[in-house]
DNA sequence: ACCTGAACACCGTTCAAGT
DNA sequence: ACCTGAACACCGTTCAAGT
């Protein structure tokens, strides 16, 4: 039950290869947003102007590129939360908020849709697990606040969040001509029961 | 604005070929019921008991093979709503039966799921374009039932149908523990507003 | 006509040679 | 220490040779 952080070995790199790190994750951005899985390593290489084996040294396989990708979006969605719960006086509002913030962002990011789709829904394991049960504890809050406050049935819990946003996920994913409207059916089959 | 049915030539294929095709068939049906996209031609041709060639032979590429097992689920999709239709008098029950056979389709079938969520949630325009409508027509008729009965919130049209298949099959592919929590929250919210 | 499987193309990954 | 890109591996697809 260790709550220690993720070590972050950051070994001193050489001015040139830290460099290229960043037009790497540039380049890495730019590809995964557009063709999400599809994106080529060559192809990264290129838009960044190194060579492949350069892409492969800072890191060891495409998975590994993309997750650090998500990695960002994760750190990204977590802050936003933490923001809500801080300055989101309305508990409703803050639910619908944070929901509408992660379909916005993956709306421009096909990697990141594609990885929630599959990490919410799948099982929580694996490389992001960490991230994914610090922003699962963080919606726990978020919907403790809306129950007490009896604007979501009362039956909803934390538990039920990675379906969501696997849901969410998938539709904003797939270009729907309009996440936005599936979003308010979304969020109005949370409201309390019965209607 | 043409009705016809898609043209379908039954050319004559000697008996060996139309053994080794079923036998194709069922092989790709397990490997892509297990695998979704990620089953390999090689392997279909192993289970199948034949080389390579032949299952090109008969489709000329994986993705080919792949929409003609997806047809076939389309096939048994549209004739269950058929029956759903005649037979099943209660339009609040025959919404969820449908959504209920859906999942549970795919909750045995990594590829229809895959199909139908990004099918669903793309533009409807594709090689099963055809049968997608003709499923959306048999739903329209499921959802005016059901908005006549007062059964569901009277804003629920067809078109937000795509959205909701596409949220449920990506739920039930990605292996959430509970499909059926999230279908039970997905049915809930199409309940007439306000709560 | 249809079948087979070796050969080819594409893209992820490695590694020997360079700076 | 880090970079490069040719070479290798894997899997989708083709096609010359067989029945």
């Amino acid at each position: 039950m260790s709550t220690a952080e993720p070590t972050i070995v950051t070994k001193r790199l050489r001015a040139d290869a830290v460099r290229n790190r960043a037009k790497v994750l540039d380049a890495a951005r730019a590809a995964f947003a557009e063709r999400g899985a599809e994106a080529q390593m060559e192809d990264v290489a290129r838009r960044a102007g190194v060579g492949v084996g350069t892409v492969y040294r800072h890191f060891p396989t495409k998975q590994a590129l993309g997750e650090a990708l998500v990695e960002e979006r994760f750190d990204g969605t977590i802050a936003f939360v933490r923001t809500l719960l801080d300055d989101e006086p309305d508990p409703w509002r803050a639910l619908e908020r944070c929901f509408e913030h992660c379909a916005a962002t993956q709306a421009n990011d096909r990697a990141w849709a594609a990885a929630l789709a599959s990490m919410a829904g799948g099982t929580i394991a694996g490389p992001r697990e960490h991230q994914m049960r610090e922003l699962l504890a963080l919606e726990d809050r978020l919907l403790a606040r809306a129950r007490a406050a009896g604007v979501v049935r009362d039956d909803l819990v934390v538990a039920d969040m990675p379906a969501l946003f696997c849901a969410l996920a998938s539709v904003v994913q797939a270009g729907v001509v309009d996440w936005r409207r599936y979003l308010e059916l979304l969020l109005d089959g949370l409201r309390p029961l019965p209607r």
